[in-house]
DNA sequence: AATGAATGAGAATTCATTCAT
DNA sequence: GATGAATGAATTCTCATTCAT
């Protein structure tokens, strides 16, 4: 992967401080937030935000495959449930970018950031399969669907956080149970 | 609720052709699609729909409204899980406008109408349980959390059939032995 | 003057209510308010309205047609100064149309009212100065220059009965001693 | 009051150019014209004009605001009499901006530049005075009065030189003897 | 590299006017 | 004659993107 030249120290200030600001204003306006916003928020000029992310949905990305990045690093430190409770709580909390990419037009390459992600979480899975803790029959899709569509219910839905603990349960419930077909029935 | 005079035939029908092609159209390219693209699909000019619909907004909320009014009716032919299967199906397939409401500052009064889905969910949910399909201990919000969630997972992740079936199977043995903690463990 | 057949009744009734709906909207919103909302505040279909008057202009001309004949009406009640002080306060209370016409764009044939109304004027002038109540130098143009002016004025600076006095009060002196040069100076 | 940065010497320029073809405009074909138009005449892109005044209204308050600072520069170089006819043959002749503002809606915060421009008027008031050349009951609410009641009287009416000075003659007599009720009857 | 003004296509919304019923 | 739905041009305003400084 090709990066360029190193960022000069001040280049490489003004990427983070526009991506802090790009989280929170589509996190706070949606996608149709102006990137002259996210400009006024960075305390930059909206030059500045061109120069670096040459146009819009290159801005999206770049906050998705962080977010990503970060995801990863959070696999790193949790079982499997514990790290869909984080995802999910994240997600309500700083109602992550996650839904705004999906949404009309949004263009996005974000295959090896995914992938890794993807990495990241089937290890967690293995793990709790080799503790009886997930049904051997599970496999990685569902379960990526089902973190995926958990957060964005939670983010769209405003859940609080009993509702997200009652509806991780059942979901971890099914993750342990799923094909058993019940105790006995 | 004042209903006013009922419309005349010719207007009656335009605002079915409206909303029919503002639903094709919103789920085609989101809610940023624009109000003149629903008019040309509808084959009217852009003044009949906003006689129609005074602002967008009004018009998402009248597609929204149409579309629990069928869910409701859905909900009636099936039991709890064949009618989770057939939505989720649904949201794939048709690429509701459910999640695009959640966009953006569309602000909507859409509480009576979801109620009414609510009860329909209600209804479904205690059959299950008195036919011990679902635990007791499942109450309606987790049900409609994990409803809403796996639609719009299901609409923004593209997923196939396959993938549909194995990510409900893993929520309706969630449903079914959520609270049990495993067979006997 | 063609005026055509004589109206049917409901025609008659129709035409009054629209002018009547028509001098209120304009006077609380301007000349952009809509035709329609005319049509709303008359308790008429728009294309009714649009049957009495073939454009909007034609609508304000019939207004301004019908305040200008009302003008004339108070004239012959009434010597020069108060058909003055009367004229203004209506303005004020009544908001009229006057203004509004001068706007952009209109273009209305307004003339064998508006000289009804300085032969009215012209009338009350003679007879005031037949009194030495305004001087013998004064002529009509400048009477009804003042006249429109301070109709103007009050309409759109909002005087409260005071200031209209005191405003009025320098034109009734100016009337009676201009060209005198003051008493002796 | 905050002022900002000082602007760029191009943006300076342009706000120049589009106060200039905004006053024309309006001047021209009222406050109905349009913003499009404006930039036309201006030779900038839409945009430029909407970057400098976000809103129509406050594109027409700016031009109001220069205008009432040019009157109170005016005031400052002549008395009470010639600073009155200055200003009406300007109205006339410039067709201000002063009526389109009182129109449909114009909602206004100019109460400074105003305050500065009454300031400037009860200046000369005093100063006439002083020379016994207006009466010492005139007060200058009347003066402003009568000021804005001439200025939109000779744009709407389109006078010619000459009714202008025989009527602002009348209000010039009346400022000097009102209070006196005639030489001595 | 950063700045921030200019651009101009595009979107929502309004409204006079027409026309089928 | 009345009705009121349909029309579509015009208008205000937004925003991604470009470019001179």
């Amino acid at each position: 992967m090709v990066e360029g030249s190193p960022l000069r120290a001040d280049a490489q200030r003004n990427r983070a401080r526009i991506l802090d600001a790009a989280e929170a204003v589509f996190a706070e306006f949606g996608a149709r937030a102006s990137t002259e916003e996210v400009a006024r928020r960075a305390g930059v000029a909206i030059g500045t935000v061109f120069r670096h992310f040459p146009t819009k949905n290159d801005l999206l990305a770049a906050i998705m495959k962080r977010l990503l990045a970060q995801l990863v690093e959070e696999a790193g430190k949790h079982d499997l449930f514990a790290f869909f409770t984080h995802v999910v709580a994240q997600a309500a909390a700083k109602k992550t970018a996650v839904d705004l990419l999906a949404e009309s037009g949004v263009d996005i390459r974000l295959s090896e950031a995914v992938s890794h992600l993807e990495e990241a979480v089937s290890s967690l899975l293995k793990q709790a399969q080799a503790a009886e803790a997930v049904a051997d029959s599970v496999q990685l899709p569902e379960v990526m669907a089902l973190l995926a569509s958990v957060c964005q219910g939670a983010l769209h839905g405003g859940w609080g956080e009993h509702l997200q603990a009652r509806t991780l349960a059942v979901i971890f419930a099914g993750l342990k149970q799923v094909g058993q077909g019940g105790c006995r029935g």
